[in-house]
DNA sequence: TATTAAATAGCGCATTTGCGTGATTGTCAT
DNA sequence: ATGACAATCACGCAAATGCGCTATTTAATA
């Protein structure tokens, strides 16, 4: 079931198994070409970049042997930048989702998925989107919340905050003033209260305090 | 088909069709009862608290007339804080998911997910995982990787890079040359280097420029 | 070998900052 | 009406900062 405008997909697996099974279930498939499986992301490499061939999508394994998933993945990336890559993984091995994600993966399958699921996963990255099995989507979520960490509140009245947001900016107490049509002293007794509130004793310390707690 | 170890759900949708083609399919499924089905997360809250139910999932719509879909969250998490909550929107508000995320959903399905997929993201979330829709993992990779952006680079050499830390952490001028062993006169020069790297002229200039661009 | 970059150190000075110690006005809830 | 807060304004001063200009030593690199 060949044809001239299937998905062109390249699959990276050393597994003979998995991959010839994969291979088989996407031919089988309408709109869907597996052009090449390969067994390592080296001689996928070399055919994408002899071939000057950019696949639509390629399924990369990331327990590869060999070169490193997460360096074949900026690899790939460079010679290929449209194309769109899925992540196929046992584990759902911490460190690495992360670091795949941000190498520019689009999507995150675990192996044991269906073929009905692969198959979807494939047709939804060309639509734009990351499909991503739950369990590891999990652990973004989780990594995520750490990052967007509580608001913590201080207490900040709200010409504070004001006035914090510019010292952040970098602006200094007579620019201050002027932007808000204060006096000098105004504006130093409002730094000293947030200086206060926020337990610090300099602007830096105040503007280290506002971005690594958010407070804006 | 009422069971007495069934997966115990509560529904919160305004749409009445929506709302109750929705419990008829969860109430059709093996192990899972829909014990209620409530139409404003207001009434979803008052029964919760009365009759100290907590449920086990939780499938909230967002954009619910009355109180706030991401307040309901908080809400509800306060009350019953084991409950597993699963967003439903139509849209993916960009801004509503992120703070849905952070409020302490477990899952995020659009409403045009199959009875199916549904089921199914009931069963992931009791497992500990986080199903999501593709499109709206989609945007939380892509802040996602924002947020761990790379590096950027100013050519700070090391030890202005060290320099630049003890800066974050409001050292003075006198401290880091107390900390680091040096004159006071070379780290006002390592100062005005770091200064002109990051484009800045004053000291909490290069925190905002360390903290916001991740320089450390 | 010559050049460049990094790290070190210094002097002088105008400006900015942090802080002690005040005060006045308006709002809002008790 | 009586505090409690928020927001406003003021003087003075020691300390810290930013910056112009200069200079030495070492390590790497062309």
């Amino acid at each position: 079931m060949t044809n001239e405008h299937a998905i062109d997909v390249a699959l990276v697996e050393d597994n003979d198994l998995f991959r010839k099974t994969l291979s088989g279930v996407i031919n089988r498939s309408p709109n869907l070409n597996c052009r090449h499986a390969f067994e390592s992301a080296e001689k996928a490499l070399r055919v994408m970049e002899r071939e000057e061939w950019a696949p639509d999508i390629i399924l990369l394994d990331i327990g590869l042997p060999g070169m490193n998933g997460i360096a074949s993945i900026s690899k790939i990336k460079s010679l290929s930048p449209a194309s769109k890559i899925i992540m196929l993984t046992i584990h759902d091995d911490d460190d690495n989702v992360f670091r795949a994600i941000c190498s520019g993966a689009s999507g995150y399958l675990l192996k044991d998925a269906s073929p009905h699921e692969i198959i979807h996963a494939m047709k939804s990255v060309l639509q734009g989107a990351a499909p991503m099995n739950a369990y590891i989507a999990k652990k973004v979520l989780d990594l995520f919340r750490k990052l967007a960490a509580p608001p913590a509140h201080y207490g900040l009245t709200g010409r504070e905050k004001e006035i914090l947001k510019l010292l952040v900016d970098g602006f200094s107490k007579k620019q201050i003033a002027a932007t808000l049509f204060l006096s000098y002293h105004t504006v130093d007794t409002h730094l000293r209260n947030i200086y206060q509130k926020l337990e610090v004793h300099t602007r830096s310390g105040a503007v280290a305090k506002a971005l690594k707690e958010r407070l804006l």
